[in-house]
DNA sequence: AAAACGTGGCG
DNA sequence: TCGCCAAGTTT
């Protein structure tokens, strides 16, 4: 009985809260499942301001599940180009060819069902779950960790695989069953807007009085975590073959590793950033061009960074009488455009125009 | 079950 | 410049 009323007021006052104060996003006041599903995946790891114009690209080009299972996969890797976490991209349109080739093209309607999909876990399932159906299941994201953790105090970490449990048990306990759509809202919308990662709006927040951490002047202290990255250090030099035609080669990266399904230049990784000199003592450089052959350009960019690894890159453009393209596709330079590029890519070719050099 | 997967923003 | 974080999932 006693937990029946804590979990009321924490519902009916978030609900309040967010009645007041919740941004109007397209996603919203709709339970077009797809939409959902669409916007939850992009959503993940990524923030409203750096998601938005992807949805919209993705409701204009794709406007229902059919359209996208219809797509080809490198499409659909074009249109999420620069949103990062690609596996998305993949997981998303093999899920649409599922749902339209094994479901029909109804979308799954069960908790259960919805987490079948690829890159759908129990965050996301829930997430769809509640908003397209009303089905109480708890929400727990990075918001909701930061929101129960400071207003209950909870010390456990969040990346621990106990703190998982504990939070979506306590979400699962304070979830109001019958508004689980707008509950579910609520607390990750108070979490980013009120109850934010850094200045949280403490001095006017509804939960003042029974937040713990504001109470105890411990807000900084929650939500605790006990891992950290790991961070390699990489370096790649990548050499852009052209030929008189304008050609050049480029490879789809397939390898377990990062971009999958992206594509890129010839790429010789190593421990450091070779000079010209030494990459023509290179075993399979030596095999593509020849000592003789001279460079275009050389383009060394700035560290990148990526959430486990330092990326230290250059480019070499050389010009080649014959195209090496055993592993590789030729391709127009005025083509490169049609493919999706790693980001690291992509600020190379904000800063060097292939097409005007060569 | 720990580690990897992108990118951009902020202090 | 650097570390942390963002509507997490997969292996």
């Amino acid at each position: 009985m006693k937990e029946t009323e804590q979990n009321s007021w924490f519902s009916k006052e978030i609900i309040a809260w967010y009645k007041k104060n919740k941004r109007d996003l397209p996603w919203r006041n709709q339970t077009n499942p797809y939409f959902i599903w669409l916007s939850e995946i992009i959503l993940q790891q990524t923030q409203v301001a750096q998601g938005l114009s992807y949805y919209y690209k993705f409701i204009t080009h794709y406007p229902t599940i059919f359209d996208l299972a219809k797509a080809k996969e490198d499409a659909v890797l074009k249109d999420w180009q620069g949103l990062g976490y690609y596996s998305r991209a993949r997981n998303l349109h093999a899920s649409a060819k599922y749902v339209v080739n094994e479901l029909g093209g109804v979308f799954p309607q069960s908790f259960e069902e919805i987490k079948k999909l690829k890159g759908v876990g129990d965050y996301t399932a829930a997430a769809i779950a509640s908003f397209a159906y009303n089905l109480p299941h708890a929400v727990v994201d990075g918001n909701v960790y930061r929101v129960l953790s400071r207003v209950f105090g909870i010390e456990t970490p969040i990346d621990s695989t106990l703190g998982k449990k504990v939070f979506q048990e306590l979400a699962t306990t304070l979830l109001n069953p019958k508004l689980a759509a707008q509950h579910n809202q609520a607390i990750m919308e108070f979490g980013s807007q009120q109850c934010k990662v850094v200045h949280p709006g403490c001095q006017n927040c509804v939960l003042q009085n029974k937040c713990f951490a504001f109470t105890n002047n411990k807000i900084d202290l929650f939500p605790t975590k006990e891992k950290k990255a790991k961070i390699t250090q990489r370096f790649f030099t990548y050499i852009i073959f052209v030929d008189e035609e304008k050609n050049t080669v480029i490879y789809k990266r397939d390898k377990n590793d990062i971009w999958q399904g992206l594509y890129e230049f010839f790429l010789i990784e190593d421990k450091h950033l070779p000079t010209f000199d030494e990459l023509l003592n290179n075993k399979v450089v030596k095999q593509n061009f020849k000592r003789n052959t001279s460079i275009i350009k050389h383009v060394v960019l700035k560290k990148h960074i990526l959430s486990h690894q330092h990326l230290y890159a250059q480019f070499f453009i050389v010009k080649v009488e014959k195209l090496n393209s055993k592993t590789g596709l030729v391709v127009k330079l005025s083509q490169l455009s049609n493919y999706a590029w790693p980001r690291l890519i992509d600020k190379f070719f904000d800063v060097c125009s292939l097409q005007n050099i060569c």
